[in-house]
RNA sequence: GCGCCCGUAGCUCAGAGGAUAGAGCGGCUGCCUUCGAAGCAGCGGGUCGGGGGUUCGAAUCCCUCCGGGCGCGCCA
């Protein structure tokens, strides 16, 4: 990436300062110091503090340091035009045209893999997301863990990382049975029998719906059959109904997993049974109160909590320590997993468990993001699956369509909470944001149909003179656009996927100006080929980037 | 009460300790005989929740207060 490029000369010149006395010897590696675009353009290129940082340790004022550093760059070079030390001690650097020249031919050679880097290559990491609960259709609030997850395991995969999605299915315990005993009491109203509709279960159409579809299938037979064969049945029906329907609505949203893990089968084979003896041994649980209790107050935790009730049932969290044991199993180094908030509390103890089996707690990352708060019109729309009241993830997809949903639960923050107007989505759907990046994606595609057209294709990018690059709009849009690659890898590294979204709408916004001002396909064959390189190579940084937020970059709008 | 997260323009949100804090939407004014006006140019809009501290430098780090969200189940 360029700001390694350029690190690694600012550290040569350091060496090199040093060699020639003019500064004390330096620890080996240096500390580490920045190197990034300054705010304002008339600060450089770029712009590194090493300068300030070095200063303690040269035992020397910040500019001195500078002035010294500043000797040994190698200004003018086809690297650097020049630099600048200014303010406290900053180093401005500016780009040779040489150097943004080799970032642009990089792009359409690396092409899709443009922004990609191998930092990655041959470790193995699960990221597990989504996760909800099988007990209803996925609503809006899912929507934002799964465009979470689904990003950083692009952005991961685009770091070299193998990478496996998984989700995690809780098909076992009190919510199921509910949701079975709800759509019981509903097949058996259709059934023409006298059903208690239970105090606890699910409200929502569409327990009625899956009765329906269970009647369907299976006739009202059922109505006759034994209670516990009846529930048996009829939850596995749901469950499976329900699972189809979270498969297709995440399809639909641009995810698809992996793995489907299965919590029931922890149970099945005892690996719940097996763990709880192995944390017995670690004296990590004891027994009180007739319930077996885990010292989770050893990881932080204000209290212990309960792993096995008293009637002997494991408690959930009985199984998400054997769980996460397994996927170690499976041979994944390291872990995300990307929860809501409402989990936080859940984080210390998995976390402290996994670590007395040996794991490093940093290799059990999760990452939390904060709940979608529904509006409509203004108004704060109450969810909650137990009543229906809910606006589902379809229903997003259906009002607003994938691409503005994907741009748009990634656009902020994680740790941000997030307000989100339904009416407002669904009226200013052709305004949102995401349709200006797609727009200059677009508004290029058309200009290369019409350079093709012409006759006049794209000239390898090696043949073009790219020299002939000299208006400020075109400097501007060929450095945003070479920055795709550090961006990819501080948007991975951080888990921050909003910085794909600030990227795209800057290179878009450089190129709406270069549009304005300057004109692609003209008379001049020499700058019309150097300009069609530049747009080429805008579109692949835009592809791309809109390729890891899993938007679309239609060719035609 | 305790823990975690958040507080930036009218609204929704960006903002790697760095120089004069940004965008989208909304409001106002201009710009299409020329590669797509889903665009561009401009105007208006801010005690970065309040206070203190660290630092050469704080929206960013620390403390404190205020406001909001979530958690503190033998639910998942």
């Amino acid at each position: 990436m360029v700001t390694r490029e350029l690190a690694a000369l600012v550290v040569a010149a350091v060496s090199r300062a040093a060699a020639a006395g003019e500064l004390p010897q330096l620890p080996e590696p240096l500390p580490p110091f920045e190197v990034e675009p300054p705010r304002d353009a008339r600060h450089g290129d770029y712009a590194t503090n090493v300068a300030l940082v070095l200063a303690k340790a040269a035992g020397l004022p910040p500019r001195r340091v500078g002035e010294a550093v500043h000797r040994h760059l190698p200004v003018p070079s086809a690297d650097l035009a020049r630099a600048e030390l200014a303010g406290p001690g900053f180093l401005n650097l500016f780009l040779a045209p040489a150097f943004v020249h080799r970032w642009l031919r990089r792009a359409h050679e690396a092409d899709r893999r443009f922004g990609t880097s191998d930092e990655g290559r041959g470790r193995r990491v699960l990221v597990e997301y989504v996760s909800a609960n099988p007990t209803g259709p996925l609503h809006v609030g899912t929507g934002r863990g799964g465009a979470v997850g689904e990003t950083i395991a692009r952005l991961l995969e685009a770091l070299g990382y193998d990478v496996s999605r998984e989700y995690y299915v809780n098909d076992y315990g009190g919510q199921v049975e509910t949701l079975a005993r709800s759509v019981e009491a509903r097949y058996l109203e259709l059934a023409g029998c006298a059903a208690e509709f239970p105090a606890d279960g699910y409200q929502g159409a569409y327990v009625g719906d899956i009765a329906r579809r269970i009647a369907d299938r299976e006739g009202l037979s059922l109505a006759r059959a034994g209670e516990a064969e009846r529930l048996a049945r009829v939850q596995e029906y749901a469950l499976s109904m329900m699972l189809e329907d979270i498969r297709e609505t995440l399809e639909a949203f641009g995810i698809r997993f992996d793995t489907w893990f299965s919590e029931r089968t922890l149970h099945e084979r005892s690996d719940v049974r097996r763990c709880l003896e192995a944390l017995r041994e670690r004296d990590l649980v004891y027994e009180e109160d007739g319930a077996a209790w885990f010292r989770s107050t050893r990881f932080g935790d204000d209290k212990d909590r309960v792993i096995v009730r008293r009637d002997g049932r494991p408690t959930y969290f009985a199984a998400d320590v054997p769980y996460h044991l397994d996927k170690y199993e499976r041979g994944f180094e390291h872990l995300i997993d990307v929860w809501g908030v409402d989990h936080v509390g859940d984080v210390a103890r998995v976390r402290g468990a996994v670590g007395a089996f040996g794991h490093a707690p940093s290799s059990l990352e999760v990452v939390l993001h904060q709940h979608v708060r529904l509006k409509n019109e203004g108004e704060a729309v109450r969810m909650s699956k137990r009543s229906g009241e809910f606006v589902t993830l379809r229903d997003l997809l259906e009002a607003v369509g994938r691409d503005a949903a994907r741009f748009f639960f990634i656009m902020a923050s994680p740790s941000a909470p997030m307000d989100f107007d339904f009416a407002l989505a669904r009226r200013q759907s052709s305004e949102n944001p995401v349709y200006y990046v797609q727009y200059a994606h677009a508004r290029i595609c058309s200009i290369l149909r019409e350079a093709a057209r012409l006759g006049r294709e794209v000239p390898p990018a090696a043949a073009a003179d790219l020299g002939r690059l000299t208006a400020p709009e075109e400097w501007v849009l060929a450095k945003r656009v070479i920055t795709l690659p550090e961006v990819v890898y501080a948007a991975a590294m951080r888990r921050e996927p909003q910085r794909l979204c600030a990227y795209a709408r800057e290179v878009a916004e450089a190129f709406h100006v270069f549009y304005g001002q300057c004109r692609v396909l003209s008379d001049d064959a020499a700058l019309t080929g150097a300009r069609l390189v530049l747009v080429d190579a805008v579109r692949r940084a835009l592809r791309n980037t809109l390729d890891l937020a899993g938007v679309g970059a239609p060719e035609r709008m």
